[in-house]
DNA sequence: TTGATTTATACTTAATTTGTATGAATTGGG
DNA sequence: CCCAATTCATACAAATTAAGTATAAATCAA
């Protein structure tokens, strides 16, 4: 049984005539009599009485019309389904994230995104950078925003660079420095540091003891929170100063102070690494929006 | 989009394998990758992931999935549904029949019917023989019990004889000669007549008069109802006397005898009509039941 | 690096389907 | 009452389509 052979089938029961059916089909008539003949004879039972005046539909046949018809709009279902999935305007996405770096966009852009595409499901992950690794590893995450992972490309990764983070000084606001424009790493040679955990960013890290190092010194570190905002916090209460990426300040951060840094280390980027594999159309659509919004974003994170 | 390609789909989504997909289906690995290549051509979507180490369904795919297995599985209940209304298990019964002829053996017989057909809807018309032309013409039954029709091969009607009616006189119980265990027509050439419509069945009115030809005289008919039940009470109260099949006894019948007929005109068939056109298998299901029971019929009509 | 395994492609061969011609049956009009 | 017209079935040749064979390219494991 084919669906060509139900189409036929279908268009003979309705116009009860094999010629009609022919012209409709874009087929000559024999060619309607043999396939309705090798269904009836596949079947094993009439379908359509003939005679060379008159066609009529078997009780068999009208049974089987009905679960003909129901599967062809089964086939033009299954189509725009299919086309709909394809250009990624339904099915799901699992994003994971770092709400640190991403707080202050990432709520608009998946509103965004949604209002576009309301039939994808969203799921999201707040994770680490080295958690969205193993989870893209596992396959348990399409999207990820995260800071520059290493080799992204051997793990079948692709990256766009949302915006460049600069490094700036967090003092706390009770701090002798904390009212200047600028700020030269050199003059915190003293200072006690709070780092954001190597463990969990460790590009970030080293960053940031090369470049104290080319400023002359080794940083003292009293404290690797693993959070940002801890971070904040413990700068906040006095305990010590930080270098962190300017994002930071969107956190909750009262308290803090954020001074550009004289001569600062490389900016950061945010990217968005994703599959180099299309199995999901939806990350498509997600990163055509992304790229879309990229400006705004860029605005958002870097002016101000 | 065909059957076929949606099977071989299925099985390399399942397998996630061409070549064991290939022998699941007892063809060669190219066939494989030519139709699913194909199918994608078709629906200008990827619907499976393919390195030489490794397949994989991506999501578009997976929609897609979904209905293919909806569609075979359809496949297979229409060949079930359509063996069952093949075999007459399933589907309807339009019935016309005379509750004159038959109120002593339909009611058994369409029990019986259900019992082995269940799930065949029946719809019952009590109708005369000549509405059961009528019906069968405007394809309104499928099957008429009634008495013999004439020339139901025109119509394209078949038949099958169910038994044999005699005629018998019906008499009131106070009539003078209503002790006698056999009459012959001649003994009730002076009587008053009431005989069945002959519009209703011309065949038993015109059987009726011949006889009384033959036994000398030309019978005064007062009146003609067109009920069976009407006759009987016409009878019962005494208005007059009546011919008529044997089977009506079994109708409400006080009041009234019935007595065999010395030299009695043929006896009458009551016959099964049906249309000679096979366009319901339920017809043959219930005439294979009919014509199992048919000795049934004819003992309890015929004997007692 | 080699051997094994897997999918894709090129090409030949086989199978299937179509289209043409024609026959048989039935109906309606002249 | 016959003939033209229409309809479905069948036979056969032609064309299309799909399958099978051989082989290439890629990847992974030993």
């Amino acid at each position: 049984m084919e669906l060509k052979t139900l189409r036929t089938f279908v268009a003979v029961a309705e116009l009860r005539n094999f010629s009609a059916a022919a012209r409709r089909l874009h087929t000559v008539q024999p060619a309607i009599s043999r396939q309705i003949a090798e269904l009836e004879e596949e079947l094993g039972v009439p379908l359509l009485w003939r005679s060379t005046r008159e066609v009529r539909v078997t009780a068999t046949g009208e049974v089987l019309l009905e679960d003909a018809r129901r599967m062809l709009a089964l086939e033009v279902e299954a189509r725009e389904r299919v086309t709909r999935a394809a250009s990624g305007h339904t099915g799901q996405l699992r994003i994971g994230y770092m709400s640190s770096a991403t707080a202050r966009f990432l709520p608009t852009l998946l509103q965004q995104f949604s209002a576009r595409y309301p039939d994808v499901h969203l799921e999201l992950f707040e994770m680490t950078a080295q958690q969205q690794l193993e989870a893209f590893a596992r396959q348990e995450i399409d999207l990820g925003f995260s800071r520059p992972l290493p080799e992204p490309e051997t793990l079948g990764l692709e990256r766009l660079s949302l915006y460049q983070d600069r490094l700036m000084a967090v003092l706390p606001r009770s701090h002798p420095l904390a009212g200047l424009q600028r700020l030269s790493l050199k003059a915190l040679a003293q200072e006690a540091f709070v780092l954001f955990e190597r463990g969990q960013a460790s590009g970030l890290f080293d960053m940031i003891i090369s470049a104290c190092g080319e400023a002359g010194y080794s940083p003292r570190v009293i404290r690797q929170p693993a959070q940002m905002q801890t971070l904040i916090s413990l700068v906040a209460s006095g305990l010590g100063v930080a270098i962190a990426p300017a994002c930071i300040r969107f956190l909750q951060s009262e308290g803090c102070v954020f001074i550009p840094l004289h001569l600062a280390p490389p900016p950061i980027a945010l990217e968005l690494h994703y599959s180099r594999d299309p199995l999901r159309p939806t990350v498509d659509a997600f990163l055509k929006e992304a790229r879309q919004m990229q400006v705004g974003i860029k605005a958002l994170m870097e002016l101000e």
